[in-house]
DNA sequence: TTGACACATTCCTATATTGGAATATAATGC
DNA sequence: GCATTATATTCCAATATAGGAATGTGTCAA
C-alpha cells in the first residue's frame, strides 16, 4: 500500500480552496467571465501560475471553460462550493445568535412535548 | 526571498480543514468534548496522529483543551469557522433559489427606480 | 509562411505534508 | 521509586505542492 502524504488537491474541493490564490480568482470570478490573462495581471503572477490554479478549479469543477479564438474565458461554476457551504452550516448557530435562540426554543418545546 | 511550496497548515483555517481527518474530528467534537485517545479511536488512527491532527487545529483556534489529570479534552471552538463560512456565503445565491429570486427582484426594483 | 499572441504543459527545486515508529513528558497508582 | 497510562514530540520516508523557467500548441494577422 502506498501512503499518501496529502489528499490529492485535485479531487477534493475544500483543498482546492485552500490556496488563497485560487479563492482569490473564484472571487474576481464572481464579476464575470475572464480571460487567464486577466486573472494573472489582477493576481499579480505568471501567466503559467494561473493556468495551474485554473486547472486545479476546473478539475474540481468550480470552473468552466469557453474557448473563443486564443482566448479561454473562464467563468465561475459556484455550485461546486455548495459541499463547503453545507459542512460549514452545521457549524453556524455556534456563532450566529439568532440560531442558538432558534435552538433553545425548539429544545424548550420538545421538553414540554415530553412534560405532557 | 524564500519559496514557499503552500501557505503554512498552522496558519489558515482553510487548510486547517481541508484534511478530511480533521472535518472528521470537529465533527466528532461538535458532539461535545473528547479525550485525545477518545478521538483516535473514533478515527481508526494511533494517538500520535490525532495528536497532530488536534495541535492544528488548536493553533488555529478551532478548538481548545482542558487539562484533567493524565487527560486532555478537546472542545470545540466552532467560531473559528465563520471566516469559511462568511466567504462561502457569498456565492450561496449561485446554486439557492430563493436567493436567486429575491436578487433578481431587488434587480428589478432597481431599474423601475433609474426609470423614474 | 512567418511572426506574434494566448494559453497549457513539463521539468526542476525548495518546502510542506501525512503517516509510522520511537521516544519524551507528565500524571497516577502501587 | 517504579510501572502504567495518556498525550506530545521528534525523526524518518514518501509524496504533494507552488513557483520559476523553458517549451509546446493553437490561433490569428500580415
Amino acid at each position: 500500500m502506498q501512503r499518501m502524504a496529502r489528499m490529492a488537491t485535485t479531487s477534493d474541493v475544500f483543498n482546492a480552496v485552500a490556496e488563497p490564490q485560487r479563492r482569490q480568482i473564484l472571487d474576481l470570478l464572481a464579476q464575470g467571465e475572464l480571460s487567464v490573462n486577466d486573472i494573472a495581471d489582477a493576481l499579480g503572477v505568471r501567466q503559467p501560475q494561473a493556468s495551474k490554479h485554473l486547472r486545479v478549479l476546473r478539475e474540481v469543477g468550480l470552473v468552466s471553460v469557453r474557448e473563443e479564438g486564443k482566448q479561454r474565458f473562464y467563468r465561475l461554476h459556484g455550485a461546486g462550493l455548495k459541499p463547503i457551504h453545507d459542512w460549514v452550516q452545521t457549524y453556524e448557530h455556534l456563532w450566529n445568535e439568532r440560531l442558538d435562540r432558534l435552538e433553545a426554543y425548539l429544545a424548550e418545546l420538545q421538553s414540554k412535548e415530553k412534560g405532557k
